[in-house]
DNA sequence: GATGAATGAGTGTTCATTCAT
DNA sequence: CATGAATGAACACTCATTCAT
């Protein structure tokens, strides 16, 4: 075998792989969690359900793998233009900015992570590793803290209101069907700064 | 036929739809929405598979039922001792502390509502009615805006940061295990007022 | 309990056993003889399943029973204005003709009749018992064999070219949709009659 | 891969998908049509039920493709050393004969087919395509007609003295158990040849 | 006589996974 | 590396039948 074949196959193999996480994330926006089987993930990704499993040790892998593949992904854009130099106000509103934006470019995604967070595969996942990609923005929250900007309070309150109500609004049919408008992340963000600011 | 066998009987029927619903619930709560099938439920509510049908007409009635009726359920303990005529501030924090009362008293039951309504079977469900449950407080949020004490925003906003946290704070490593403590129900209430308050 | 009552109820009863065989060839009928089951007879009949078993000692005798009652019947139906008396031709041609009006007015009793003599179910059926319904007609045939108008053949195959026939005609485009004419069931005749006679 | 190899191979699949269609048909033979399900046909071939998926489409394709099957073989048999430039009444005599040896040869699969044309199945055949399969007779019938050696009625009633009695007689006492006698093939061939010349 | 509730055994079908090629 | 074929076990659901009332 000499190497432009090899290198050709090396290209092939990562579209099977990408065409597998795709189909992946794109059934279970589709169909939901529970119905998409591992064969129905291998036709919609036009491999074997043979092959699949070159890839991946088993259906959780799988979807485990999917699963942490996006989140790094996410930790990567949600920092996207953040610098630590900024106002801590600002930096908390282009991360809000940011989660918004990339909900609406990845909505098939982010249902695909929210059903996989509420499933029993979740525990399957090394929390604190996941954590890792947010890191920077903890130490900002930890540095909004000291410098008396943000509430003294434990970080799981703090999170609370930094991440999830963003799911929420994002879901609620003020997102729905168009762009997500600057003045529902704006006013959503007045709240969200109202409340973890001292 | 007297009065005690009659009673009896009925009983025993309520005793089975009940044994179903709370096989559900447990069987979701230990193992997943997705692995939770019929006959792992028919088995842990010691009926046969057959008997579910009585009472429901498939899997999805099954689910769907037992969601809507704990979500009336829900509606009901969240409002408890609730006085409309209690200064708006108050309304909330009972209203926040309720909602940690339900969770903790049902833990299981509101992991059972999360993956559902993180499931496609969350579709069937009429959303409206779902939300005829939390009408009253949907009025006191109404009377807020009006009376310039909560902020004037689009309600789905302010939803997202009374309803949601909660569950995000209740599923963190501050309240399980023990007892959720007055003061993170306190604390996170300044959070949640913080941010909707005008 | 009086005789009115008891009266009553046997009139009830009576009209439960019909409804239950009615249903029971409708739904044949309608959905085919392998898709035909008790529940499903019993729900058409307005009646519970429990009550088919008063009547009938399992679905087997139900099935059995209703096939034999309605060839009971239909060897009433055959013969009618049949006189022994009749020139040979004339019986044969009665019979021909009373065979295609049987069908025409009992469609549905005879799609089940054909479902269930080619059903392992037929064996349950004693033929000699059934064809003593039919025992005048297969005197006429011997006295047509011994006043040599009729073949001297073995009465199988006689009876393949007067019995079965007329099966096939009806249930041919010839004869579906509108009432089945005069014609057709001349111009059959003669052939059927060319057959078998000397 | 030598193709000694792959010949195996194609064999081994053959045989399985052959496997699958003799013990369908056999299943019918000996517990009749309601009673065959999947899962005994597949127990009966020696192989997974879920293999019978890989070749067919559900139980009903396996059904109606068996069915369709094998009327192409029998349409090929009754018209095996029939040559159309012999006397009509020859050929008609080649195709009756053919049909008894047919039948003979072939309990199981006739029984098979008759239970099936009798069942709802039979709706989802196209007849019109199966009929391609006996067009040569047709068009021998039409010439008979022509020729005013046959009687010209509707196609239908010719067709229910040519076909049919076939499978009475040969159901009959007459033929089961022993080889079917040339005697009975000729005798009951005079009664049809008398039905249908002119 | 009549029934609704109940069920173990069965239905047709799909599952995640393996294996020979 | 890639696969189509294969499977035992499980799936949601229905079956014929029984039984307490």
């Amino acid at each position: 075998m000499n190497d432009h074949l090899f290198l050709s196959m090396r290209i092939k193999d990562l579209h099977k792989q990408e065409a597998i996480i795709n189909a992946t994330v794109e059934l279970v926006n589709e169909i939901g969690f529970v119905s998409s089987s591992v064969s129905k993930i291998a036709k919609k990704a036009n491999v074997s359900p043979a092959t699949l499993y070159i890839y991946y040790e088993n259906k959780e892998d799988l979807l485990v793998s999917t699963y942490v593949e996006l989140k790094k992904k996410m930790g990567k854009e949600l920092l996207k233009n953040i610098d630590i130099s900024f106002p801590i106000r600002d930096i908390f509103f282009l991360f809000w900015k940011n989660t918004f934006n990339f909900i609406e470019k990845n909505r098939s995604f982010y249902k695909y992570s929210e059903q996989f967070s509420n499933s029993p595969y979740i525990e399957l996942v090394d929390q604190a590793e996941l954590e890792k990609n947010f890191e920077p923005f903890f130490r900002i929250i930890q540095k909004g803290i000291e410098q008396k900007i943000i509430k003294d309070v434990p970080f799981e309150i703090l999170a609370a209101f930094i991440f999830y109500p963003v799911t929420s609004i994002s879901n609620s049919k003020l997102c729905t069907g168009t762009e997500i408008s600057d003045e529902i992340i704006e006013t959503s963000f007045n709240l969200a700064w109202d409340a973890i600011k001292l």
